[in-house]
Formats: structure tokens, C-alpha cells, sequence
DNA sequence: TTGCTTGCAAATGATTTGCACTGCT
DNA sequence: AGCAGTGCAAATCATTTGCAAGCAA
């Protein structure tokens, strides 16, 4: 089960590179991260190895400052985690009005290509610089949607 | 200065329809957006007339209810409100780093048409049902950007 | 009067932090 | 011994809510 060697290897070395440790709880988040994809504290409470609320917080901050994760804000109570795009590629997201659940989805590169013309275009007639674009898709997911009739 | 008349028009026959009061507050509120974009409750409360933070608060929910405004989300404190697209027209946001600074920006037809396309067929995929986008481009806005070097 | 809006103060709840303890070097 | 990582409990802070006035119909 415990796939994703790749992404460990490249954890363990960006930590270590830091001075940092690669400890059995980080290893639990990555893990829960790569496997699940983006999801809220609770969930990965519920799902860790019976890991304390403020040490998830705390280990989480420590490889959002690593970038190795990122947290992600919509709607919700909670914020939601994911792996950085160093370690999953350049993606975006579904995200459910319904139930806040989050999806990753990639767009074709033609796409890409076409927005990252259009925002640098938009950007600099105010003075901006672009780093980087998030894309949210807002709508229904397959179960609210059928809930929903 | 009081000018957006056609924005207040629209969102006292909003919220006359629903049986709501367009009270001074709330007219106050809704000048603030349509004057200077997205912002906080902080800035809100510093520009209004002396309007209490809980009142704030519970127009702009008011408000939010009504589709008259809309909550953002970002990384910061203090989420931003700005009027809802159906008075401002379809826009997505620059996002300073920095700052934290929002500024509407609208992209050329083609591009969205491009997006909604792709949006579509990425999310059919998943089983998901398209309701609405939200476009961020992050970077550096003007100030940050000197401030920067 | 009746009901909605307002301001103040207190409550809520996600996230952060202080501190003592454990485990590794 | 020394230091990083952990858990528990307490603190923080944006936002929400209870309640007692104020104001319009």
C-alpha cells in the first residue's frame, strides 16, 4: 500500500537538505496526502495514526514551509492540505458547493498556454507581475449531484 | 460622489423583493464596494460611518444572502467582500503576495470561452456538473513589486 | 405595538502557542 | 547532556450570536 516512494525519497531529501527530520507522522500526512489528495484536518485525524490536532497543524506548516504541501481555502470550516505541485504537477480543482470536496484535474497544455497569455496580458496593464494561477471549477460533484434531484 | 446609482437601485429592488430594508448601513456598505473593489472588514469598518463590526458582519451576510455581495477567500486575516458579478459583470482577481491586495480584472471573450470549454470537459470527466469558475492570479502588484528590488 | 436594525459584550471554533515530556544522538 | 518532535491544555483572533435599546410602519 505504502506507494509513492518517489514522492517520500524526494520528501526526505527536501527535510533533510533543511536540516529537518523525515519523522514517522510526516511520513503518515504525506502519505494520507498523496493517496487522498487534498483534504481537511479532521480527515487527517481520522485517518492518522492517532496523531495529536496540534502536531498535524504543526507538521503541516513545517512542510508548507518546506513546500512540500500547500493549503488550500475555500468556503469551508476547515482548509483543506495537498502535496505542492513540485510533487503532483501543475493541476487545478473540482470543488463541490455541495459538500466542499475537492478534486485535482489537469487542463490540456494548449489551454495553459492560452490562459497564461491572457492573465500576463491582463496583469501587466495593472502593474502586475505574474507568479503563478490557481483555477477553481465550481459545481456539483457525482453524489450532491444526484442527491440533488 | 454617492454615484453608482444604478448599483443601489438594483440592490434596494433586491432587497425590497425579499422584504429586506436598503437601510443607511447597508447603503453605505454597498458604496464602499462599488467605490474601491474587493476589501476587508477592517478597511470597511475604517471607511464606514461608524458602523459597528457585528453590524458590518451581519449586513454583509444580509447581503451575501440576497446575491448582492460576495465573501472571497484568500491566504490572509480577514477575508475580502466585493459586489456580486451580477452588478460588476464577470471578472476574476490579481492577487498580490505581498500585500494581499485584490484587483478585478476581465479577460478577453475568447479566453473564457476557451476555459469554459475546457472547464467542461475536464470536470464531465469526474462526473462533475460546471457551475461557475473563480480564476486567481498571484504574483506582485505595483507596490510590492518595487518595494521588492 | 410589532418587527427589523443596531451596538455592545460574550460565545464560538479553527488554528496557534507554551510547556513539560519522550526519544534519539 | 542536548535538541527536535510530540501531546495536552491554554491562548488567539476572525467571525457569530444573545440581548437590550432605537427606529420606522
Amino acid at each position: 500500500m505504502s506507494d509513492h516512494a518517489d514522492v517520500h525519497r524526494l520528501v526526505a531529501a527536501r527535510l533533510d537538505s533543511a536540516g529537518q527530520v523525515y519523522t514517522d507522522k510526516r511520513r503518515t500526512l504525506v502519505e494520507l496526502l498523496a493517496q487522498v489528495g487534498p483534504c481537511t484536518l479532521p480527515e487527517l485525524l481520522e485517518a492518522g495514526d492517532g496523531i495529536a490536532q496540534s502536531s498535524a497543524y504543526r507538521n503541516l506548516t513545517v512542510l508548507a514551509d518546506m513546500g512540500v504541501v500547500r493549503r488550500l481555502v475555500h468556503g469551508g470550516d476547515h482548509g483543506r492540505w495537498e502535496l505542492a505541485e513540485e510533487l503532483t504537477g501543475h493541476h487545478h480543482h473540482l470543488v463541490c458547493d455541495g459538500c466542499g470536496v475537492v478534486i485535482d484535474v489537469e487542463l490540456p497544455a494548449d489551454v495553459e498556454e492560452v490562459m497564461d497569455h491572457a492573465f500576463n496580458a491582463a496583469a501587466s496593464s495593472a502593474g502586475f507581475t505574474v507568479a503563478h494561477h490557481n483555477v477553481d471549477i465550481l459545481g456539483q460533484c457525482a453524489d450532491c449531484g444526484i442527491a440533488a434531484r
